[in-house]
DNA sequence: GGGCAGAATACTGTTTACAATACAAGCATT
DNA sequence: AATGCTTGTATTGTAAACAGTATTCTGCCC
């Protein structure tokens, strides 16, 4: 008896019943404390490209343990917003130029694609949303900066938003970060982000339905901010000599 | 004497040199084999959306420790391949219909405007390379299923990457994995799931430099396979017991 | 026989300590 | 004075043990 109840138990326990986990809110890494604030800090430009952000002192900055630290490292360094090197640590991303090129093209494909789908789908609801954004953009205070950064960045996550596609609105914000530590690593220093004046524009054009002008707008738009960039990246610190360093350390790693 | 050593050391310390690393290769993650191998296995449809990873039986497939595997579900995690549970565990990411129809939608923007720019800038090089996939997948075994299913995955990275753009290239794969876990979910069963007769169409049209025609089979080609999909989702094992069951522990979930 | 509380079990999450690596200062040498 | 080596320190990476949670099995009651 006991053992025919044994090995049914363990033919059991081989094949479990399985039950598919379904209707589970996924956002759960996003609302880590420590992601959110570093991408913040990221957003903001609190962080600058190359800043080391060590495991110890994050940990006692957000009252938590190097565990979650890493684990929030880690993620951030999947998405590109850090970049993690072996036994050196993690640093804040500080993406190539190639790469920042490649960005801002993204963009262009992604947002215009994404106004335009934005117009297709627009309700009273959509339009009461971009109405305020707008609003709100065009009364903030310019001379704070920070409100300043989030307000232009929220503009396009609002048309992403509109535009009915989590996946797409997903890589809108991604590259939106990415965006922003291109700019902060070849921006010419004193430059804002966006041009806020086109905003305004933009908008209009999506609340007409004017589905070429506000693609023409957003992708002019883009290109502006991209013309404000430029290759040469031998800012405050990096002088000439690490630049050689860099580069002879570059193509010794390509050879070998 | 001692003390004024001292001192100055600790001042030194306080603001180090801080050499900003540059030129590394980012792809310590990616090379992963454990990332590498759960990745294939989900592309080639060998993990069903749904299934349990647990930590102990990763750690002894792949001859490693629990650390390696909890930090590569992490990075699955965050892109979306595999969702984290709390207290539960990892599972292959299962897609909701909206989510996939939204994938669907991504592709045929960041696809169709792929093929523009792989047109716009196609070499000699590229046109080689883009012959030599078609060469392939035309003389492949139909019936190596796995091998069907990397060939025809292969044709849309490829034009991807003629694309030149790193970033788009990076979205694409990450749309194709999430592609195949959505086809996976609501496919009809036998369905496969590329019509591979279309790659040669588009294959042309590029080569030839057709732009129009070639978005245009581009997206035709995206939109029938997303017809190949449909919403319900009660397919073999699931039946309608198991759900009942799910449908009551989400709401006690919800509920407590 | 079926449903339900309680115990055993397997699994995930976390803490701890330890090992390895890289970095910076100090010292010797040329 | 500058360069190379050695030592010490800080930080990251890894392993193992522990605690907490969910799941499964068992016995009981209806």
């Amino acid at each position: 008896m006991k053992r025919s109840r044994h090995l049914k138990r363990k033919a059991k326990r081989a094949e479990p019943k399985r039950v598919v986990p379904e209707a589970v809110d996924p956002r759960s890494v996003d609302d880590d404390p420590v992601v959110q604030g570093i991408l913040t800090a990221i957003s903001q430009k609190r962080l600058k490209p190359g800043a080391k952000l060590g495991e110890d002192k994050l940990a006692s900055a957000f009252g938590t343990t190097r565990i979650h630290i890493r684990q929030a490292l880690s993620h951030l360094a999947s998405r590109k917003v850090v970049m993690q090197i072996p036994n050196r640590g993690a640093f804040v991303y500080r993406p190539s130029w190639e790469e920042a090129q490649d960005i801002f093209a993204a963009r262009r494909i992604i947002e215009t694609a994404a106004v335009a789908a934005a117009i297709d789908r627009l309700d009273k609801a959509g339009k009461a949303e971009l109405k305020a954004h707008m609003e709100l953009e065009a009364r903030h205070d310019r001379n704070d900066r920070w409100a300043s950064l989030s307000l232009t960045a929220e503009f396009h996550i609002l048309v992403a938003k509109l535009a009915g596609n989590q996946v797409l609105l997903d890589m809108s914000r991604e590259l939106m970060l990415r965006t922003s530590l291109a700019i902060a690593t070849f921006e010419q220093p004193g430059e804002p982000d966006c041009s806020p004046d086109a905003h305004p524009d933009i908008g209009a054009l999506i609340l007409a339905k004017d589905k070429a002008g506000a693609i023409h707008a957003m992708r002019h738009h883009i290109e502006e901010m991209e013309k404000r960039i430029t290759p040469r990246d031998d800012k405050d610190e990096v002088d000439e000599l690490t630049a050689i360093f860099q580069e002879i350390g570059a193509r010794a790693r390509a050879g070998g």
